[in-house]
DNA sequence: TTTGCTATATATAACCC
DNA sequence: TGGGTTATATATAGCAA
């Protein structure tokens, strides 16, 4: 595409395939961010690398994005999108998501409001019960361990971006 | 980016967001699938369009990206949904994804089999890592780290949503 | 919501590290 | 794996339909 235009097909060269990756995502990453910031869009991408690692971008986050997902996409709801196209809507089911997620945040705020000290505590006693749960994935686990670890992960994943935010900021 | 360079900040006009969600989603789902050909990947992307609507793309499937979370850390499967190819969605079209989803399916019963036991060490390895890096927030913690937690974050959060799910389809 | 147009802005293949 | 360079290939803002 650039010094020479390239079909799309199996680059059979292994350094110049990952190399393609590598940068390929980088963009593709940073187009769906803008597309985000632009368009006020919410946007999760799961890529797995020809080596099997796994990269993830998500906008806010690929969690709430994810969620949102999986309640339009749920086990009773067997409908199926194409890649450009989408049946049409269930409002209220978006409405509530967003109303949750509206609960998450307020949630959020609260608990950074409170001293670092106590956060890490609770936080590092709900991390090691969701490591238990999700590890052992005992049945006695129920929706309230789950969702109460989904909260932990939420709140997580909003501190590692602003970690990630103030890094890039630093540095670019 | 072309007859003028544009801020990256929110659209106001409602006609150019919307104008320019569709142009860059239908760009990126093409970056994403030539980065799928090209790099053997595995690809999944979902957004929400600034009015609510949802656009996803899989390659080769959504749901064989979210699968193959599961796949590679957790004694878990179970269906998300999916999205293929194009154009107006029939019956036919239905079929040949439930189809292609059961082969998907019978693919993980076999990575499934592999020990549990190398998984979940691993994974708390990494759990450990993550919030060692979260909580103590510290500064020699890089980008990769942090990066690294995400991925971790994500894989986690699609097998809590699975056991969430699964519990839902037993109790309701 | 999407498509066509066209002058620019970006992405990127091939090559180095 | 990323990171840099340079000559091209693509993407795309702004308009119009």
């Amino acid at each position: 595409m650039s010094r020479k235009k390239i079909e799309i097909k199996s680059i059979g060269n292994k350094r110049a395939r990952d190399s393609c990756f590598s940068k390929r995502r980088t963009t593709i990453f940073n187009k769906a961010k803008e597309l985000a910031i632009l368009c006020g869009a919410r946007v999760a991408a799961v890529f797995f690398s020809p080596r099997g690692r796994l990269f993830s971008f998500g906008y806010p986050s690929v969690s709430a994005v994810a969620n949102r997902f999986l309640a339009d996409h749920g086990p009773n709801n067997s409908t199926v999108s194409s890649s450009t196209q989408v049946e049409g809507g269930t409002d209220a089911v978006i409405r509530e998501l967003e109303h949750r997620e509206r609960e998450l945040k307020d949630e959020l705020v609260r608990a950074s409001s409170q001293s670092e000290l106590l956060r890490e505590a609770k936080m590092r006693e709900s991390g090691e019960r969701m490591m238990d749960v999700v590890l052992h994935g005992r049945d006695e686990a129920g929706l309230n361990d789950l969702e109460e670890a989904e909260r932990l992960l939420t709140e997580v994943e909003v501190i590692i971006e602003e970690r990630k935010n103030k890094m890039l900021n630093v540095e670019g």
